[in-house]
DNA sequence: TTAATTATATGATATTAGTCAGATATTTAA
DNA sequence: TTAAATATCTGACTAATATCATATAATTAA
């Protein structure tokens, strides 16, 4: 299912900008780099599992990954989706824990695995990223907070035309004045993001296509009305 | 509305063995001991607002507060109740942000306030505590992974019951085989940490104590049957 | 103490969203 | 290519919970 890709090193990153390591000075690059596993996986793979043990960090070079737990009932909550550029695990490695959630690869993907010792050793020997990588979990946190709210505060409809906005925001494409998500989510997993069952998203999305606000092809949704979505999600911005 | 107490040494802080300045060294114990400021807060005070600029942390060294956000449908969701040796205002303070939420004393309190270069320097200097600190952030974006599941995954009924044997680890008096919950909250804000209207909590209590599981007494809730309420909640452990 | 205010309680009703069932479409595997 | 499996869609129904209204109790202020 995985294979082991050219290992290209860390200083030719074409993803680094946009991560945590972006700033990190060139010794401590290498010494990841030397360290580090690119791995390509495609849609489907399971990265790691709830409850069990980190032994490093992943930093996604590209492609998607979506993070979730699967609730007593059975269905799955997306936490978040990840892509270029972002760490996975870093959480459960510095909290000392097993693995809070699963996260699966949804959007084929290259992804380098740095082993704990060495991420570890990075953060103790560079403050400054030490900072920067606090700086992400405290931003999470707040990000959490929001999305409890929203959860516990908004309708379905309100959070999923939330979430279409955010889609769009990550993953648009602009064309013929529309913004196309260019990412292929089942009804099930965009459900799994707004937290509802996936009829009521199937319906909501029939409703915001008869209004006007969406354009439907097979899997893929054309935002068409961005105001009038942010109207309906109660988020003016 | 709020006094300076004397201001007695972090080395004499009778939380401080709960808090994550527990294994401080000396030297370090003094030069935040020589830069806080304990205050005495009142409930219903307000200690910080959301969106204003954070300018240090706040140890709890008794009382209790509320960390909250205002949803755009101006109720309360309640993140997190805040006692003894936990700190406020360190995600912010790390995420380089403005508040992500409010904080209110519910039960009067003595706070100690660290200035932010204070902290930081500490963090700075002994990176393992920095270490802790990352832990402990780690640590709180799990839990709200769980809240946020919860939220979007379980019934009402189900969050009430889970959120009362909460309430009863954190404030639980035992006696007479029952489990008092020694902390005076509001229906209101009940509701605004589970997440729903004022009226569904008044309710399900109703029914909890109808049905044997709770006893109350004006705002005080009595645990009476901790098995039964953790078989509605779905949450066995 | 008394009046005013606020919190709690309960009933009636409306609305939202979940569940179940069946039809069609799409994807995957043989 | 065809069959099987899975995903999407729609309707009907049910259940959960929010809202509104009103009564009573408790708390606060005059």
């Amino acid at each position: 299912m995985s294979s082991h890709s050219p290992n290209i090193p860390c200083a030719l990153c074409s993803s680094r900008k946009f991560s945590l390591f972006s700033d990190l000075p060139e010794a401590q690059i290498c010494a990841i780099s030397d360290h580090k596993n690119l791995i390509s996986h495609r849609r489907g793979q399971i990265l790691y599992y709830e409850g069990t043990k980190p032994l490093g960090i992943f930093c996604i070079n590209s492609g998607v990954v979506k993070i979730y737990k699967t609730a007593s009932n059975g269905k799955e909550q997306i936490i978040h989706l990840a892509q270029k550029g972002d760490f996975l695990g870093y959480a459960a490695l510095l909290g000392e824990e097993n693995y809070s959630n699963s996260s699966m690869i949804i959007e084929d993907a290259k992804i380098c695995f740095v082993p704990k010792e060495v991420f570890i050793n990075s953060l103790l020997q560079n403050s400054e990223f030490f900072r920067r990588v606090a700086k992400s979990l405290s931003h999470e946190i707040g990000v959490m907070e929001e999305k409890l709210t929203n959860a516990t505060q908004k309708s379905i409809r309100e959070r999923l035309a939330y979430v279409l906005l955010q889609l769009g925001n990550s993953y648009g494409v602009e064309g013929g004045g529309n913004q196309r998500i260019d990412l292929t989510l089942s009804r099930e997993e965009i459900a799994g993001i707004v937290g509802t069952a996936t009829e009521s998203v199937i319906r909501l999305l029939s409703e915001f296509k008869k209004d006007n606000l969406i354009e439907l092809e097979g899997k893929k949704i054309i935002i068409k009305d961005r105001r009038g979505l942010a109207r309906l999600s109660d988020f003016y911005a």
